[in-house]
RNA sequence: GGCGAAGUGGCCGAGUGGUUAGGCAGAGGUCUGCAAAACCUUGUACAGCGGUUCGAGUCCGCUCUUCGCCUCCA
């Protein structure tokens, strides 16, 4: 069975060919850097993660495109409010463009620790100018847009598809109840700015054939993707809060400039919420991952995302994170017990869980039906390494090779060589593991000898300092505890 | 008001007509010096009311409830 991915745009799932064969090009809109990540970007990010990592194992070479928008848009709607960059730089004391350097590393830092790769490209708004004006040129050239007063707006009107992927087509009828006010500057009150004049004092600004001015929103992920991913991209990507009006904008400007379809499958993720209400900055209910990570292990988290499906809601609880954390466990210990076991003669065949991992990521990647079947594997190894038979060194070869692969590579919820999840690096951590297998030795060595408060002491005082240790039939293995 | 999504056992969360999802928590057991882990056993849930069908959590209709978007937002 062919990859399927739900497609936004149909509503549907529909079987994925790209428009090269065995390469996609991939674009999800990335952050505006003006305040630390949350679990909302969290739960984005690893879930297209995911994606291009599935993509990536089932053999198509993946150019994954993914902007940061340090160009600062405004706190309002379209015409009003406070530029939100901007805003922060005054609050912080400081110029626009180190408030978006600083959040752009703060966001690279807890998107590392939750093990997303980095997109291959990743564009910023700031430095891609040039290409928006062009696109709006093109824009105005062809009367899909037009100047009034040194602002660019286009035409929706001139587009009659509009509104396509929201539903929302009956422009008139949309109007009527929404508060959007009516600029008179504006020819149909639907019309999305491309080009802003900049009025005094704005910091952020460039020349254009308008005048000074900065780019509108919508228009950077257009310029962007179609400069490196061409003028139809095979996968876009992106929350669903932006299906309107950022998506639908997006569309209507690239077709109306190209001609030709944008985009071929729009993939759009759910919202995390707490207590069932949206998670947002504007909320004052989001979690900071910074926070987060202070108590609960990245891998952790990143587990947890997986659980629940790209395309439905993630509720935030205290009682779901533990739980994902002690299934998480599981899951390592058997990685562990693999490492350690010495070979027996016992048979073991993961051919069908592989061919049933598979088929449930290229069902629109469900990765909580994958993880169901990691869980099944791992209680079919604990069960064969429980017996005397053991395994056979093939079998704890291809055992391994399934966990790492469907485990490590593409969910990239256990790390193949330890169960620290990485975040101590290098030599201390190969230092750490040493000075526990030394402790560990001393523990056999009391319990060779009947010694059993000291070996329980030396399990209790590890413990105290966050590893724990688990006896099981191949010795003695140990995690690090986040939580005390 | 318009557009869209969803309501599953104590909790989380899969399931696109017929046979066990899975995890966590709980109970009993095996194993273990003890503990933890592991393994075995244990839960007959699908918002409500109708309908289609031999058969529905799964299709159709209505009702109730929740959430998202319509203003920046992953």
């Amino acid at each position: 069975m062919a990859l399927q991915i739900y497609n936004s745009l149909s509503r549907s799932k529909e079987t994925f060919e790209p428009v090269h064969p065995g390469v996609v090009g991939m674009y999800v809109c990335g952050p505006t850097v003006y305040g630390h990540a949350h679990l909302g970007h969290a739960k984005s990010y690893v879930s297209f993660d995911v994606v291009a990592r599935w993509l990536r194992q089932s053999g198509y070479r993946v150019r994954y495109v993914q902007n940061i928008t340090d160009v600062g848009h405004l706190t309002d709607d379209a015409d009003q409010g406070e530029d939100k960059i901007a805003r922060q730089a005054r609050l912080e004391k400081t110029d626009p463009m180190e408030v978006a350097q600083y959040y752009t590393r703060s966001f690279y830092e807890d998107m590392d620790r939750l093990g997303v790769e980095r997109p291959n490209i990743a564009p910023t708004a700031t430095g891609h100018v040039p290409e928006q004006i062009a696109l709006i040129r093109q824009l105005v050239e062809s009367s899909h847009a037009y100047v009034v007063n040194g602002n660019v707006y286009f035409s929706v009107q001139s587009f009659p598809d509009y509104g396509k992927l929201s539903g929302r087509t009956d422009q008139d009828a949309l109007q009527s109840g929404t508060r959007v006010e009516v600029r008179s500057e504006k020819r149909h009150p639907s019309d999305f700015a491309l080009w802003k004049k900049a009025e005094e004092g704005h910091i952020m600004k460039w020349e254009s054939p308008w005048g000074t001015g900065y780019p509108g929103w919508h228009v950077e992920c257009s310029a962007m993707s179609m400069k490196y991913l061409g003028e139809t991209v095979d996968i876009h990507g992106g929350g669903m809060e932006n299906k309107f009006p950022h998506h639908d904008c997006e569309i209507a400007q690239s077709e109306a400039a190209t001609g030709r379809p944008y985009v071929r499958y729009w993939m759009h993720n759910n919202m995390v919420t707490v207590g069932g209400i949206k998670m947002g900055k504007s909320l004052k209910n989001s979690v900071n991952l910074k926070d987060l990570f202070l108590e609960t292990d990245p891998m952790v988290i990143r587990f947890f995302i997986l659980q629940s499906h790209y395309r439905s809601p993630l509720d935030f609880s205290e009682a779901a994170i533990r739980a994902s954390s002690a299934g998480l466990e599981k899951l390592q210990d058997t990685r562990q017990r693999l490492q350690k076991t010495q070979p027996e003669t016992g048979k073991f065949d993961s051919a069908a869980f592989t061919e049933r991992f598979t088929a449930a990521m290229d069902d629109d990647f469900n990765t909580p039906l994958a993880i169901s079947i990691l869980f099944d594997f791992s209680k079919s190894v604990n069960s064969a390494l429980d017996k005397q038979e053991g395994l056979s060194t093939d079998s704890i070869a291809e055992a391994t090779a399934f966990l790492d692969t469907f485990a490590g590579k593409v969910l990239g919820v256990i790390s193949a060589c330890n169960e620290t999840s990485g975040h101590i690096s290098g030599n201390s951590h190969q230092t750490l593991e040493r000075v526990i297998a030394i402790l560990l030795d001393m523990r056999i060595e009391a319990r060779n000898n009947k010694d059993f408060a000291l070996s329980d002491r030396i399990r209790d005082r590890l413990l105290e300092a966050g590893v724990e240790v688990k006896d099981t039939r191949e010795g003695a293995i140990w995690s690090l505890k986040t939580e005390p």
